[in-house]
DNA sequence: AAGGATGGCAACCGCCGAACC
DNA sequence: CGGTTCGGCGGTTGCCATCCT
């Protein structure tokens, strides 16, 4: 039957976001909220698809974003939520704060994947890879498999990282109360709203600037510094949304 | 110094489930 | 209740920067 696509192709620009686009964006989610991304575009004067404006938004524009490198225990948090939840990246950046899926996905993909294979831990079972040549053991039908991941409850091999000893102690102290929280992991099992970021998620539509993250915890906001704001002529927004502005305007000088 | 290889990341694509009518 | 729409998710791609020869 064939589904409609999520927006007319005709005319919807692709690639990368330029500075302009973003200005656009940024001024639209924070004068109206985030609301019908299918009528974003088209309101904010975008030449976009309302899904890409979504993904833009969430992983790269978004606030209450941290950039950077995952930290060293923000790692271990992720091979350990991968051991047991497979490949759900939304549900495992939904316990790193500032974390996007996208941005996971990505560091795993490429940092810790092959991390593991130096370890010789299979990246997709979190098993010693010399056990993977055992042909038997379920687990070479179901590598996927979250529910193989979730059902192992001792997460064997990541959990016992041989990594450990880059740990600090607080970390290893951290990780094991996340990895061995029955009751968090069976939140993360039934879809409960993440404990963090529900601030900003859950801003509600149509209700401009309210409900707005944590402004002053986000470290990204210090990063800013050579933002020419008034370029923007955004004369009704507060510092704080000023500050959001200048460090659109800095990552834009690193695109251009 | 130049060209090729490799790695990292932003963005796109297609599918799925929930919400809505 | 079935069809349609929309948002979200995970996999994949392609571009750009860096490294290597």
């Amino acid at each position: 039957m064939g589904r409609q696509p999520c927006c007319d192709k005709l005319g919807v620009k692709k690639g990368p976001w330029t500075a302009e686009e973003d200005k656009k964006l940024i001024n639209f989610i924070l004068t109206n909220g985030q609301c019908c991304w299918r009528a974003v575009p088209k309101l904010a004067g975008l030449r976009r698809c309302g899904k890409s404006c979504r993904l833009r938004w969430t992983n790269y524009l978004r606030p209450d974003l941290k950039r950077g490198l995952l930290s060293e225990t923000e790692e271990q948090l992720v091979i350990d939520l991968h051991a047991r939840l497979g490949n759900r990246w939304s549900k495992i950046a939904a316990r790193l704060p500032g974390r996007t899926d996208n941005e996971i996905k990505n560091h795993w993909n490429t940092h810790i994947k092959k991390k593991l294979i130096k370890m010789g831990i299979d990246p997709v079972t979190h098993q010693p890879l010399n056990k993977e040549a055992k042909p038997e053991e379920g687990s070479s039908h179901a590598p996927h498999s979250a529910d193989n991941h979730i059902t192992e409850n001792d997460g064997t091999g990541a959990n016992s990282s041989e990594d450990n000893s880059s740990t600090p102690t607080e970390d290893s102290d951290l990780l094991d109360a996340i990895c061995n929280d029955e009751s968090l992991l069976n939140s993360l099992w039934m879809d409960e709203p993440p404990l963090v970021d529900a601030s900003w998620t859950s801003m509600p539509a149509g209700e401009p600037n309210c409900n707005m993250p944590s402004w002053d915890n986000c470290s990204w906001l210090l990063d800013c510094q050579d933002f020419g704001v008034k370029d923007f002529g955004f004369d009704y927004l507060n510092d704080i949304e000023l500050n959001t502005m200048n460090t659109l305007e800095m990552g834009d000088k690193t695109v251009a």
